[in-house]
DNA sequence: TTGTATGCGTTATCAA
DNA sequence: TTGATAACGCATACAA
């Protein structure tokens, strides 16, 4: 007798009304992502990584992009709360503001958060990414090939990815019994103008560094603004490393040396531990340590001082 | 009276409950976005035009990514109205299986489409980029400058984008009193790979081109992978030409000449024209074109052929 | 102006 | 197994 009902249903189309369902359910079947700067490819890919796992799992996802504005994250998050997403995720522009803090802290709704400083106490997932491992390569690298004075350009050290790169970078260099110098060490901004001034400003120090580690995928665009302006030649006069692998550090010439992660990955592990938490609420909060790699490229992957200058030719 | 309700209300904290509201007043606020690939930055961009602007208009934005996938078009499109979006913005992946133009017939559902033809029959407003000037005057300046050979390289001519492009591209042949060479015009794909090979074919030729146009900026990446591969060197032996300004033609050198759009702005009018007609149902359907514009930079401003050697020093 | 009842489409509960 | 009923939270229509 529930067979008739059934087919019924089948031959007149029926589909049940999803708003009904949540209202009655009580849970709306989308997730929240809070995307500090859409622009950045490496957050379209974590985005496309999260909607994607999300989508096999009957979840969609919401955005709200805080275009590299620190204030509208607090906000945006509200606005999430309002329309009732089960959970969200937070990939906020800063270090994440007393407002965003307290929210996280919210008990009504999950969170995971991606490579931000999270308080231990509070029972929210994290996804972070393992900067400083790839910066240690990196850096060591660098030493390997004769590079003493070695520039770090990139944001301030309450960001995690940063710290953790500053901590890769200095780890480097304890091992091969070697100091950095402080001067070469610049944490300020992840905008490319900030990439743009530092690098104008180092390269024109009585003694430049030989080599420069931009410490952010944004930060790089600046970067090669200001050593093109200053008409000096990457991988000749000047070893270039840079953080995320992206179009743009894959097809310059001569190709720039990259710490890289799975970026998607991290977007889909991202929806991945949230939703486990959304399905069984009492589920033990997950922690993501994401590996990274350093993958030579010619930006970086020959001897200092240059040698003979047949070896320059092709420049 | 009311003034102790409304009181106690706001002391209460008391918030309206989005989904009951959504179920009483049959709308969700909610606007789907069918984005045919993400990892695309121009895609990228329009997705956060469109969301910047829905967002100041009360509308949420949820994203459904084909991944480049044509198949996925339809099955996304389901999806959001199952979850009984509004409005929904169309950006497919293909020229439109006939599943998704059946869809789009669909007069429960406002749609704008972003750069894919529409019959003319269909209530559905929509945003076109204005290829076809771009790439005219992006071709007249590779004639000026010489070159008689040119390539284009670029998707199939069923996508509204590319058979613009290819129009422009012939046009500007004709006004010069010129036939552009067909065994130049290879019109497939608009994947890296495609770019990639028939780069390498193109230039294998006995008479190869003394220029090429990407007509695609995913290509792009495939069409320098080629050169770097064959090892020519752009602006030197090889003339270039892409379309839309990403980081990737801005920063390499020589930077890379392109046929821009505001992608950004793009994706603002898909969602205004969109909550236009949520608003106001009968309002008249808009079409919006937007314009291109070339800019020419040292991939291609140079006299073909390269007259003195000593031109050539900078590269 | 103020109050009261009904329905949006589900789903869960309880009774038959 | 089947059927009837209430409730999710709001908004509207109508009565007082």
């Amino acid at each position: 007798m529930e067979q008739r009902v059934t087919r019924a249903a089948t031959e007149l189309g029926y589909e049940p009304h999803f708003i009904a369902q949540s209202l009655r359910k009580g849970n709306t079947g989308t997730l929240g992502f809070l995307v500090a700067d859409m622009s950045n490819p490496v957050f379209a890919d974590i985005v496309r990584g999260a909607e994607d796992f999300a989508r096999t799992k009957g979840y969609a996802v919401m955005l709200a992009n805080s275009e590299g504005n620190e204030g509208l994250d607090a906000e945006h998050l509200r606005l999430f709360l309002r329309r009732r997403v089960d959970g969200i995720i937070v990939s906020t522009v800063g270090s994440g503001s007393e407002e965003v803090g307290r929210e996280l802290a919210n008990p009504n709704i999950r969170y995971v958060v991606i490579d931000r400083d999270v308080p231990p106490d509070l029972k929210v997932s994290g996804i972070m990414g393992d900067h400083a491992t790839g910066m240690r390569e990196a850096t060591m690298h660098l030493i390997n090939r004769g590079h003493r004075s070695i520039a770090l350009i990139s944001g301030p050290e309450s960001l995690r990815p940063v710290r953790e790169r500053a901590r890769g970078f200095r780890e480097a260099f304890a091992t091969a019994g070697l100091k950095p110098r402080k001067d070469l060490i610049r944490l300020g901004s992840l905008r490319p103008e900030y990439g743009r001034d530092e690098t104008a400003n180092l390269l024109s120090l009585a003694q430049p560094p030989t080599a420069i580690v931009a410490g952010g995928n944004r930060l790089l665009a600046g970067v090669l603004e200001a050593i093109h302006t200053l008409g000096l030649e990457v991988g000749r006069q000047l070893a270039l490393v840079s953080c995320d692998d992206v179009d743009l550090t894959r097809l310059y010439r001569p190709a720039i040396s990259v710490v890289v992660r799975d970026t998607y990955k991290m977007g889909q592990l991202a929806a991945d531990y949230l939703i486990d938490q959304l399905i069984n609420p009492q589920a033990p909060i997950q922690n993501a340590l994401v590996p990274t790699r350093f993958v030579a490229r010619a930006s970086s992957d020959f001897q200092w001082p240059r040698t003979s200058r047949a070896e320059v030719s092709r420049a």
